[in-house]
DNA sequence: GTCCATCTGTGCGAATTCTCACAACGAGAT
DNA sequence: ATCTCGTTGTGAGAATTCGCACAGATGGAC
């Protein structure tokens, strides 16, 4: 049985389609398909069931799919140990992050590291989708909360509050019970800072969701109404001028996240003690 | 990281050489070295000090094996479903038995279950060594005694006792006490048989010592002195004469395999019965 | 309806990979 | 000493595999 085939079924079975399995393994949807091909003709056993616009998984290929999955997780878990083997610092790193945090905080000062580390790459992923460190996605993690996965290992390195931001010239002709509000879309309705400005809000208009920060910030500043804004955002930009209420305010925690088989990795420790001092 | 990169590697590293690794995989010694070579490229890791005479792992190496080990045993646990999954009854199924075993009692009798199941194809190893189930070396197995392994379901099936046999001529011509002795060699001392034959031999010569049954009913045949032979070998051979001696025969069992992840598949089943048949 | 995005299937040329044959070398047996 | 067996290394040709470009088809948005 060829091991590269059953990666490639595995893929499939895991993502449902062969193009985001080919996205998954970086390489053409064709080859997928033969190579599940190919799995299926050397072992005598239909795996999947070929429609129109889909693959769907025989019973079979369910089991067989159930009973090979262990084997990504073992292989992922290889290629941790291998980055955890690595002594010098050198080679690449990822690193992944809510993009606030990622574009304001850590990539101005990514130069830094680089004098310090000339021989290291920096792969800087800003999404609001937590990366998968059991899946190595990310060596290293910023997180806005303890994470809960078995594995990983988080440290507590900083805290931000949030506060209200309007561009000066809003919050100067705008009499507060008449504020509009800029707020995140309702998946992220459980977000503390949600609540905080939707408890503040009460019936007053949302006049804007939107899931990117940045584009809130972008709003507050010309004057649509007013935002929840991270303090490191708000106080850095001169269109934007804060409006505190009273009352606690609202902060997050943040979490440097590694998984615990790299956490001995030269490189790892390096650069997480970098993003330590980026936050400090 | 390519899949059959490592496991190419991982064949190396319990195999211990390339030619090893080569016939462990059915492939060229070549092959492995490459995929080896390729695997440490795409780690930028060292796994292996090539030395004139032979590969030995690095320690980053051995940490990757280890940790990488499991993903063999999956592979064969998804053999193994796929082998359960078949529903008909065809395919090849490969059945491991001790060679006496399997030339007098299996073998010959194979004609008949071809002729209930004609798309079968049996594979029949006659091996010393007893197969691995685990690793797929064999669907079923026959064993002498009661295997340890975790995960195998054993049947009593049967059992045989031994005999001292000789040439008719040769039991004529001498006396008791002038006996000489055909026997296993000492990596068989531990068999029950053995010890038997050794206790009765007591000080009188052993005048040959030979791994193969085969070749100690051949050897007596020919009148160099008694061998201890199963029943079923020696009754059958009108040149080999029975010599009964007082005391407690000996015998062993006859145990049938089967990994548990086989057990249900309707072709083992169909075989498992078979042999039962045989041994009845 | 039309457009657009997404998914699978096909044919072909290019790149890669494998096997084979041969070589060199050492260990152990005779 | 010689022979045989088992090991790794090298080079070349053959076989395989892959990616690309394109096609067809479907569902959703407008």
């Amino acid at each position: 049985m060829d091991w590269t085939d059953l990666q490639h079924f595995l893929a499939l079975a895991r993502e449902g389609t062969l193009s985001a399995a080919a996205r998954n393994l970086n390489v053409d949807h064709v080859t997928v398909a033969r190579r599940v091909a190919a799995l299926e003709a050397s072992l005598s056993l239909k795996l999947v069931d070929r429609r129109p616009r889909s693959y769907e998984l025989t019973e079979d290929g369910k089991r067989i799919a159930k009973i090979g999955d262990p084997m990504t997780e073992t292989a992922f878990a290889v290629e941790r140990a291998v980055q955890a083997s690595k002594s010098g610092i050198g080679g690449e790193i990822t690193i992944s992050a809510p993009p606030s945090l990622a574009n304001v905080l850590i990539a101005p000062k990514l130069i830094r590291l680089r004098h310090l580390h000339p021989g290291i790459r920096i792969k800087l992923i800003g999404e609001k989708r937590t990366a998968s460190l059991n899946r190595r996605e990310a060596d290293l993690a910023l997180r806005l909360s303890r994470p809960t996965e078995p594995g990983l290992i988080a440290r507590k390195i900083g805290y931000f509050e949030f506060a209200l931001y309007g561009s000066p010239d809003y919050l100067k002709t705008t009499p507060p019970h008449a504020f509009a509000f800029v707020a995140y879309d309702s998946s992220m309705d459980d977000a503390p800072q949600q609540r905080w400005l939707m408890r503040f809000a009460a019936s007053r208009e949302i006049v804007l969701r939107t899931n990117d920060l940045e584009n809130q910030a972008a709003a507050a500043r010309t004057g649509i109404g007013l935002a929840a804004l991270p303090k490191f955002l708000g106080e850095a930009d001169p269109q934007l001028q804060r409006h505190d209420i009273g009352g606690r305010p609202v902060g997050r925690e943040v979490w440097l996240v590694v998984h615990r088989d790299l956490r001995r990795a030269p490189m790892v420790r390096a650069v997480a003690g970098f993003i330590e001092t980026c936050l400090a």
